[in-house]
DNA sequence: CGTGCGGTGTTGACAACGTCAACATCGCTG
DNA sequence: CAGCGATGTTGACGTTGTCAACACCGCACG
């Protein structure tokens, strides 16, 4: 605990909160989770600290408690932004490839894959043990659902233009979801074996994995199976 | 911080350290891990605490230090352990199934999920930011390999057998584990949308999606598609 | 059969943290 | 313009990770 102080910039500071001239802070819920993704990136999820921030926000220790009933809550709050960042990237890369629907679905993961290692720490925030009920903070779930959403939303799409089998969309949306997420997860907590990452660059490789789903791995009587994979 | 407090039941103890006779405890490390998965299952992540390890073990507060440098490593000693069992469990699932190779990837996948919703803090300390730089430690990055190979070695099986198509096992490979790990991180963060657990458990949402990944989601020419997904 | 040294455990302390209660200060509404 | 509710501040408490200084003890060597 000793070994990761990092103090503040308050050098000399005569006066108690000198970022500050008024009394009022304007926007320190704002503020507060703007410091913590800050400190996110920083120094990890570890480094997220109320004291700390509050100290980036230029206000006192107890200042936070007036915005954030304890620092998960803050710490939800932050998840909370990073699901909408999240949810709307998703949809964003839902969009384009109205042409090849499936090229959708292989973006979709890639633009998952992508926000996870840009992001790390807000990642972990998001799907880690930080908040742990994610109950008790209810506009949690409903954003976890939109993004949801737009991936069995891109999943209908093919199903209908007859790019994918029918079924319930969800059901294949869960797969694809589920393959991004694992591979996000995994390449966050850096579990990817490195040689196969010196060979194929994450991106490229989350195509390949999605493509395999696509796809399917089992060998096909009549020769249906499309690329991935070089080498005839 | 104060909320959790669960004192030990060092009630009336007139002696310093009444659940030991020896000045030695005989073997610290081993009761301290224990410890550690005790209160992992019973308080989750956040309720490990070095002190409250030391006082189920019936040590001082600094004695853990003998046997680690410090709380980190202390984890990462509990996520080796983890990775361990895990790959047990992975190795033994890879058994059974000689007839069908295929059912052996399904049963791959089941077990990795089972193990992380059964052992979900366990899990989290395994994968989640509590051991953040894991090449510290590297004893862990060797675990996780072997159950990779494990995997791997189970996919070159099916390709031997000619059950699935050819090409670098390590590829599906880790487009398997990658699935297994996206329905076990989602699921150990309660993220799958309950609707769709309620209508069906996980150990059966988790073999349809491998036998997604088996068959694949696109239309067929050849009408070359296999179960899943009941309601013709 | 000592004896002393290194590994193990203990005590006490420090800084930092989350949280609370009591108090201060401001902006807005009447 | 009075005062009330929202927002910030101070100071404190208990807890934690970690360290230094010290205590104990078993085993290897004389």
């Amino acid at each position: 605990m000793r070994a990761t102080t990092r103090r503040s910039r308050t050098a000399e500071g005569r006066q108690r909160h000198p970022a500050r001239r008024t009394y009022h802070h304007g926007d320190l819920r704002r503020a507060l989770i703007d410091a913590s993704l800050g400190l996110l990136e920083e120094d990890g999820p570890n480094g997220v600290t109320l004291r700390e921030a509050a100290r980036r926000a230029g206000v006192s220790q107890a200042a936070p408690y007036r915005h954030f009933a304890s620092k998960e809550a803050l710490l939800a709050a932050v998840a909370e932004e990073g699901f909408h960042a999240l949810r709307d990237a998703t949809v964003e890369a839902a969009a384009p490839h109205r042409k090849d629907p499936l090229k959708t679905l292989i973006a979709i993961a890639v633009t998952y894959v992508r926000f996870a290692v840009d992001h790390p720490a807000h990642f972990r925030v998001m799907f880690g043990p930080v908040v742990l009920d994610k109950t008790i903070y209810p506009t949690l779930g409903t954003v976890t659902i939109g993004s949801f959403d737009a991936i069995t939303q891109a999943i209908a799409d093919c199903q209908r233009s007859g790019a994918l089998r029918a079924g319930d969309p969800r059901l294949a949306a869960v797969a694809l979801w589920t393959l991004a997420h694992g591979v996000a997860a995994l390449a966050v907590d850096r579990q990817i074996p490195p040689p196969l990452l010196a060979a194929i660059p994450l991106e490229r490789l989350t195509e390949g994995l999605t493509q395999m789903l696509l796809d399917g791995l089992v060998q096909k009587d009549g020769r249906a199976a499309r690329h991935h994979d070089a080498r005839p």
